[in-house]
DNA sequence: GTCTTCTTGCAACATTGTAGCATTAGGCCT
DNA sequence: AGGCCTAATGCTACAATGTTGCAAGAAGAC
């Protein structure tokens, strides 16, 4: 599963690539018992292919875009049922909404950059949130989670078009 | 609607500590040329005083339940403004609404703690999050938001009643 | 091919936040 | 103290992001 290219990082594919991966999600949903459909299949090779955090409603539109129409709830639940089987991650954005990303290695973890001109989410590999040393009495941290703010390189080389906020 | 907890944490208070807090909000807000209105003394105070960030949600049945009725609409406004003027922070909570504490020293940062279980945050002191060095060119680092998730103290003492996530 | 049950799709609703605009009131000036 | 100007307020409407309930459809076991 630890591949030795980074993780998430769109670099050009074979049509073998798209097989294997085709495959690989196809597998990994049945293994968790789950039905294998058309939605989840698609997202979750979406997921595990993209270069970033993807908001669900950046997914959508990308299933519409390759022809793959879908209710916005069922894509809501596909998504909650990708992480509740530990095949997708959930961080919150610095907006409202969610953004999503493929796991590949569970124990695997990683802080995120956000734009916080364009909105767009990096992840920053080789970054890893300390774990948390002075807690109060009786907290127990699961997790953590980092998310730098600042400006992407895109935003900060000038004026090009962004989307505002 | 809110937690079941007291919103913020009434400790024991004498009549002058509320006389020397209520001048100082008041004066903070004149400082910045804002017009000193129930709604952002009420709401100033409230995050000067309160121990842990409060959600829009909290601060709105404070108000209420401290006599001072207030719009949905000009609480928004109203912490907006102590956003912008540097005198409340918004921190984005585990749930999609923001949350917002009071901001004494502008330098000072901190680390919060997440109760995935009551939805409940809280501010870890002396846990600065380290500013990131091994971004990817162009990227400009404005700040770092460090968020522990798990489980609170009390949550974990087992099974008082809880707001379910 | 049939059957069971997991998924989907639809409609309705909930939560959180914004925009526009008429009205109110803070605070300066006299 | 009274008047005036304009920043804040309080509507109402709307936008964005999720969630719930339920009938209809499809995945996969037999």
């Amino acid at each position: 599963m630890a591949s030795p290219q980074p993780p998430y990082r769109a670099s050009a594919r074979s049509a073998d690539d798209d097989v294997l991966r085709h495959v690989s999600a196809r597998e990994r949903i049945a293994a968790r018992g789950g039905r294998v459909t058309r939605t989840r299949l698609a997202v979750l090779e979406m997921l595990q292919h993209g270069s970033h955090p993807l908001s669900h409603d950046e997914i959508g539109d990308a299933l519409a875009s390759a022809g793959v129409a879908h209710d916005r709830v069922t894509l809501y639940r596909a998504l909650d049922w990708l992480v509740e089987q530990g095949l997708a991650r959930r961080i919150a954005g610095g907006e409202r909404a969610w953004r999503f990303e493929g796991v590949r290695d569970a124990a695997h973890r990683h802080a995120h950059f956000h734009c916080d001109r364009c909105g767009q989410v990096v992840c920053l590999e080789g970054l890893e949130p300390a774990p948390a040393t002075a807690l109060p009495n009786g907290f127990q941290v699961e997790r953590a989670e980092l998310v730098l703010h600042g400006q992407c390189a895109t935003c900060g080389r000038g004026d090009e078009e962004v989307r505002p906020r």
